[in-house]
DNA sequence: TTAATAATAGGAACTATTACTAATTTACTC
DNA sequence: GAGTAAATTAGTAATAGTTCCTATTATTAA
């Protein structure tokens, strides 16, 4: 009823919706931690299991930074973070294009910011040749 | 003479020199099994050690993409990088402004660009006062 | 040279995450 | 509701990447 091979279990409900419930985004052992509170037998490889899964079915997203564990964002709408190097917090910035000049970004958020992270993904012409071929 | 509290030994400036000897943005592994060839009891530890500050240093630089290992840059100047997602090679951007739209990306590097992370850092605004005070 | 201190090799420890497996749960079908 | 197959679970072991620890060695300044 989710998606190709998916049951609902009551885990996977309850993983989602903590996600959903919040705009902190949480880590996996946060979700954990929450999660027992409702279901105390839960464990660890549920939630990471879940927490995948519903990010490759596009109900919520992944945020990594270097150097610390990746959280979950239950907001799908589109949106960049920020994330704050003395307490890592880490804050929405609401529908900003990657034109947006970096002042003007610190005027809306009040941070002061030192350091912009641009990073691309694609196919490579080489492995483009490779997919055509196969 | 390099910095505060810094002697420069032999393998620090092997490793020094082995990340700026190359465009394939080598892992601490691929350092470690360079650096072998000229000192074969050069530790892994080392290596770390070495590359982590070298990187505080402002000597090198580390490039972060999810699900992988950490990568470092010997070319100080300024560019971005692009992943491909199919081999995992990573490549230089050449003198990238925020601003560069995707399509002039794609482009430049005959990539097929499907996704864009913009991270920014900096400091909140909580953050701030707290250091005014102490 | 010597003394002070930083750096090293080697290995243990750590952290975040994934993999494994037997038992359980879910979703279907009757 | 019972039967069944497949997916999911809890619990635990394993993994990868990196950092930490400690006794020994190298570097630097005097
Ligand atoms: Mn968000
Ligand atoms: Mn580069
Ligand atoms: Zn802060
Ligand atoms: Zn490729």
């Amino acid at each position: 009823m989710e998606g190709h091979n998916t049951k609902l279990s009551k885990q996977r409900e309850l993983v989602l919706q903590i996600v959903r419930s919040t705009k902190m985004h949480p880590t996996a052992e946060d979700v954990y931690y929450k999660a027992k509170k409702t279901m105390p037998r839960i464990s660890m490889g549920t939630v990471y299991r879940n927490l995948r899964l519903l990010s490759k079915m596009g109900r919520i997203k992944e945020i990594n930074f270097p150097d610390s564990p990746t959280r979950f964002d239950g907001d799908m709408r589109d949106h960049y973070h920020i994330r704050c190097s003395e307490c890592g917090r880490i804050e929405d910035i609401s529908h900003f294009s990657p034109r947006a000049a970096v002042d003007e970004i610190e005027k809306l958020t009040m941070y002061q910011i030192h350091t912009v992270h641009i990073k691309y993904e694609g196919i490579c012409p080489e492995c483009q040749k490779k997919s055509k071929i196969s």
